[in-house]
DNA sequence: CAGGCAAACAATGTATACAGTAAGTATCCA
DNA sequence: TGGATACTTACTGTATACATTGTTTGCCTG
């Protein structure tokens, strides 16, 4: 209702799409209820027929739940089921690492997550770190984790992990500003950018089991810092992606 | 047009998404070429709707892909596409199976995969193995993979692998057919076999590891029995997935 | 003869109307 | 007073009509 019809270049489905998965994440949308389409087609401004693939869509991105008798509502994680999503991406990241690693990749297309580490590198060297730069990582390492999928030149990885990571709370960068308010925080982003270091150099000399290894513990790390985030509740509003959490868990 | 009104219990837009998958698997529809709605609507004999229903909803699934001018089309494999979903399917039960050894599976969890475990045996052991041992073992293999991934009681795991085993080519039982022209039959199936009995073994004493490692080394097997099959080009009639590979490669 | 432009056709994206079903509420009976 | 049944309401699933966009074909011009 408040932008009546912005973008006409995409189309309402999209628009749809986009609307409903800020109202989830936002927290309008309670896990658990109903999602009414005609509310939905109220809110979004699109016709019914939009809103319901953009339902089907959000379905299948794993937002949404459909419900026996017809509709759906929004889905309600556990802790735990966040906690396993990391590490399940963690595992096919591991997986796209070892691939490059061993079916090889060329000093061309190493050169761009050269250059992103770089960019970390002049970021994570400065004490303190402002709010800015932790945004800037924020682009950068979804950056850096987008490169090293591709490099594994498969699509169905880089399919499967483009899934699991567009969940808000296993995606690479999902946690990483509630860490900001963490005292320890420069030490886990220097930590952080080591395995990235370490996981370029290991596929620029083809060990393949020390790549997917490296990638599997860089996920651990980030289940540790989010467990470490949840504990100290401070500045639990930098996750909105906790909405979707089941509130007697967290 | 065959069956009229078969099956009122399912939606309409259910049988179109079982219809269409079958026209793509038995390659009615060709890999790379567009599909009409109407002539769609034409074949299922539903309506427009579900049958766009079923499109999103098979393109999730990974059998057909966007046009970006608008509309979908069937998805072309690589034959390197499948070797890697298969794999990929082996790390993800992999995973499985570590989370199951890890957490803990009571003896009452555990026990219809023994149950599973003992009538496969039934089939493996006959010399030489029937045909419809053969579609039994298919079945039961099935079986045995459910249950395993179940085990690992991690809903967001259980539903990555559901969704790689929507795969036709990358299911646990997707090659096993064509393995019986092949003389190595029994032997492959008892190695398998072999392979069933110490992931519920390394379950059971709680061994991670082992029992990670060794459901990885079964996709491994599949893989390599897929190369094997494809090398001997008889019998490929069992494959109908395979209309789904692009034909310069197979 | 070839290339480009325009027009017509076809197909997708969107909206709306209709039917069937499930859920909720109110009333009546025990 | 509580439970069950019937009625009403509202929602989803489906079909179809419409508009916009992309594609193809034919004609014209260079």
């Amino acid at each position: 209702m408040a932008e009546r019809d912005a973008d006409r270049s995409v189309s309402q489905t999209v628009r749809a799409q986009l609307a409903l998965r800020d109202q989830i994440l936002s927290g309008a949308l309670r896990p658990g209820e109903r999602i009414s389409e005609l509310q939905a087609v109220e809110t979004t401004g699109v016709s019914r027929t939009p809103v319901r693939m953009a339902l089907v869509r959000l379905e299948e991105e794993g937002l949404l739940e459909a419900i026996p008798s017809g509709g759906f509502m929004v889905k309600a994680f556990s802790e735990r089921d966040i906690l396993d999503s990391i590490e399940l991406r963690g595992t096919l990241e591991g997986l796209a690492a070892r691939f490059a690693a061993e079916r090889g990749v060329s000093a061309r297309d190493l050169e761009p997550l050269k250059e992103c580490l770089g960019e970390i590198d002049g970021l994570v060297r400065q004490s303190p770190i402002s709010v800015e730069a932790f945004s800037a990582y924020v682009a950068l390492n979804a950056r850096f984790h987008a490169l090293l999928t591709e490099l594994s030149r498969s699509p169905p990885l880089i399919r499967q992990i483009d899934r699991v990571s567009a969940l808000p709370f296993a995606s690479p960068s999902g946690f990483v500003m509630a860490q900001s308010a963490l005292p320890e925080a420069q030490q886990i982003l220097l930590i952080a950018q080591d395995h990235h270091r370490i996981v370029v150099d290991a596929i620029e000399n083809r060990e393949g089991g020390r790549a997917e290894a490296i990638m599997r513990e860089h996920a651990r790390l980030a289940v540790r810092n989010l467990r470490l985030a949840l504990r100290n509740r401070t500045h639990l509003d930098l996750l909105p992606a906790l909405a979707l959490v089941r509130t007697s868990e967290v």
